[in-house]
DNA sequence: ACATAGTATCTTGCATAACAAAGTACTATC
DNA sequence: GATAGTACTTTGTTATGCAAGATACTATGT
């Protein structure tokens, strides 16, 4: 149990959510949305990202097309479905909620 | 995947964390601790916290003495170790940057 | 004394999921 | 045609959250 792992631990949790906020803005590929977690410093793999985009689109929040790149390998573009969208809204909530929660419980130390 | 078990998976991470600063106030016992999270709105049960509770008592976050009850049962009430102390800023530091990372993405989002 | 209810902690077994590491496959460049 | 770069996939290990049930102590009512 080192701070590392910690660490690790607490950015698992909204993970997903990130992931359908960045989906929501438009159609992307899975390395760009790679980029982008690490840019906000949200420590991520392949070996994490593209299994739980298959249980995303599994459960039907995402949908993706197959576009050919000028320069590698053909991309796998996901947009959310409208059920993702939906989903998506009661993320929003529920980050708001916890961000709360934890304030909450801060605040209490603090007196 | 439904939004439920989203929901859950997003309280997860920071349970931790939450557990830790609760804690860092004074000798509480498990079920303190769990009332006051249930409180708080993040929601945890028996099977999950007492095994973490063992892991950080492991880990020499925590310590513990068992302290006799006029109403039950002896209870474990713990306590933070050096070690938990510094752990935890660690964590208010994590938890701080987490907080930003999302916010981050949730701006990009909304433009 | 005994049964019941309340409080508190612990254990077992299952399912999920994160990750490291290695693998597959396509394109461009030298 | 070999190498490098890009992109997606799979496998095996490990961790851990949770439901459910077990254990054990005290207080209360009969």
């Amino acid at each position: 149990m080192n701070l590392e792992n910690a660490q690790v631990q607490m950015r698992k949790g909204i993970l997903e959510y990130c992931i359908l906020q960045i989906i929501s803005r438009g159609e992307v590929y899975a390395s760009e949305i790679l980029d982008e977690l690490l840019n906000a410093k949200i420590m991520v793999v392949e070996g994490t990202l593209y299994p739980l985009l298959t249980r995303l689109k599994n459960a039907e929040l995402l949908d993706y097309q197959w576009k050919e790149s000028t320069s590698g390998p053909p991309r796998k573009y996901y947009i959310l479905t409208e059920k993702g969208t939906s989903f998506l809204k009661g993320l929003d909530d529920t980050w708001i909620e916890l961000a709360e929660s934890v304030q909450s419980i801060i605040a209490k130390t603090q007196n």
